[in-house]
DNA sequence: ATGAAAGCGCTAACAG
DNA sequence: CTGTTAGCGCTTTCAT
């Protein structure tokens, strides 16, 4: 069974390759090309197996019917989640992805964006690292269809599909308050990105607006890239004797996680001695020990919005209009807050 | 910033396409190109951005320094850091990647693999559903290259990269045994996958060498996609008076997952009532309650290898030569088998 | 209702 | 050392 091309059903039929392409991209009709024509193409077609080169159409068309996917990193389970649903939406509208990594780096998001480009994809998501405003903007000015998932900036108009950070840190902390915790501390990630700044404030909100005034021995901020050592030295801030904390928001799950392995490792009972909280969920935190309280995000939403309104986009339906998405999130009380 | 093609890079500068092409290319020596020409050519495509059009390039070519990679989900995490690793080894070699899952649906993953070779992948790194022999075998024929991870077909003879399943599953039920379990249990996915098969085996032969009769009451086949429901019925089964099991291993880790919660739903304590071990981990096992004793497989050494071998294959710097790969797994012992 | 021919942007014989 | 030319496989304008 070898490759066969245009070219050769052309031939074949003793047709040419115009009317074989016009009848392949269903615009037979629209052509009028003859109802037995068109059904001898497609069933020549279909017996001997024809599937364009891509290359060479996205070549001729000037698009790639693929869409870019930019995240920190794969196998960060949410972002993995996120691919999921945007692949399946993507598959919906005839979309391809092909996805890439920054691991947190700007220069590599950068390159990324420029190299998915080059492979001509029709757009793209990205959950941008921190500081990639220069990109976002050259992107935004030269009208390459995008959208930014996650992770945005505040400072420029792009469309965006994200999460309402604040409100959901504030639920978190407010939680916390309603079950009788006094001493509560934040661990978060040290970083500019403006999803970090929200939940911070999030927590801070929430205090405020219980008259508790924030006590920045409290808030810890960790480096994303040491968290596992800084989040140790953290823990032990917080629980010594002039803090006494009683209960802790972390700002991630991995924190989360990390963090619950140290109070352990300390022999601090969780939730008795203090309580835990976490945004956005692992695998199995309601298997863990205690099961850990969580914010969930609404993963597959953040993917079929992404999408549609990259798509849209792509396919100029709706022209020139920036389409915004702050969704709510979602909290799981379990134990890990005491009862 | 307008974007910027050969042509013009050549009328620019008043040479010809070639010339530009070859030094572009680094083949600037090779063809004597005058080393004051090549940096003009150099400086002026650098100052101008100019990315060539890797779709003109794929086209021209006969290939797109594109690799596909097919999983059966990429929101599996283990999958996803498959995923990871077979993305960063790729890049090192200048290759892209582009994704799909089949979501263990063979039909879908025939067209998976039909769409990403139209695409012009140069090769193709799959995590192959259940029963696709047909489509593997075809893809052997016609000698495109590819190497299956994680899945392969015993029967087929292609690159690929494994696991020793029977070896992992037969050492958690060694270690089992040694802790002085009496009557284990087997969960695993009702499957034709020899990965399964191989699971199961693994557990069969250490019962078998250590004197054991199998006892297929005590061996469960759930179904991938209803085991959450199955689970259950399995798990009161091998609860109920005439079974009476001490342990039981289960074969992949949302299995595991799905069955603790079965067990603490019913009250049961793990691991002194029942001892449970899981092949394969998901992102906290070492926090749950208890922390579960598991298999680890390497999966950094999966992705690179398969890159490895792909890109060598598409490189034919190897002719014909099969390069078949089995990894040994880890066994982490933690206290879900009692101490 | 169908075909001829040009063109998408790049590479590569071959020529000089 | 550099240029001419054809061609990768497909789409599309313009004829007929």
């Amino acid at each position: 069974m070898k490759e066969i091309f245009l070219k050769d059903i052309a031939e074949k039929l003793k047709l040419s390759k115009t009317t074989v392409s016009l009848v392949l991209n269903n615009r037979g009709d629209e052509n009028k090309i003859s109802k037995a024509t068109q059904k001898r193409i497609l069933d020549f077609a279909r017996d001997n197996n024809y599937k364009p080169n891509q290359l060479a159409r996205g070549l001729s068309l000037g698009k790639s019917e693929t869409i870019g996917l930019i995240v920190p990193n794969i196998s960060d389970i949410f972002y993995a989640r996120i691919a999921h649903y945007i692949e399946l939406k993507a598959k919906e509208f005839g979309y391809t992805v092909v996805f890439s990594s920054s691991n947190e780096n700007a220069e590599t998001e950068k390159e990324l964006i420029h190299s998915m480009i080059n492979r001509q994809v029709d757009g793209l998501v990205i959950a941008s690292t921190q500081c990639n405003q220069a990109d976002i903007l050259r992107l935004k000015k030269s009208k390459f269809p995008f959208v930014l998932v996650d992770r945005h900036y505040p400072e420029i108009m792009t469309n965006y599909v994200i999460v309402d950070n604040l409100g959901g840190v504030k639920n978190m902390t407010e939680h916390l308050l309603k079950n009788g915790k006094k001493n509560i501390a934040l661990i978060t990630i040290k970083s500019e990105l403006d999803a970090m700044q929200q939940r911070r404030l999030g927590y801070e909100t929430a205090l405020r607006e219980s008259g508790i005034d924030i006590n920045t021995n409290l808030i810890k901020e960790v480096d994303r890239f040491n968290f596992e050592a800084e989040i140790k030295d953290a823990i032990r801030e917080l629980t010594n004797d002039s803090n006494r904390v009683d209960a802790i928001v972390f700002t991630t799950h991995y924190l989360a996680a990390s963090g619950l392995r140290e109070l352990k490792s300390l022999g601090i009972n969780v939730p008795n001695e203090i309580a835990i909280i976490s945004f956005d969920e692992l695998g199995a935190f309601d298997l863990v020990d205690p099961p850990i309280t969580s914010t969930k995000q609404p993963v597959s939403d953040i993917g079929n919005l992404a999408v549609e309104i990259l798509v849209n986009e792509i396919e100029k339906k709706n022209k020139e209009s920036i389409n915004q998405q702050i969704l709510q999130t979602q909290l799981l009380v379990r134990k890990s807050c005491g009862v």
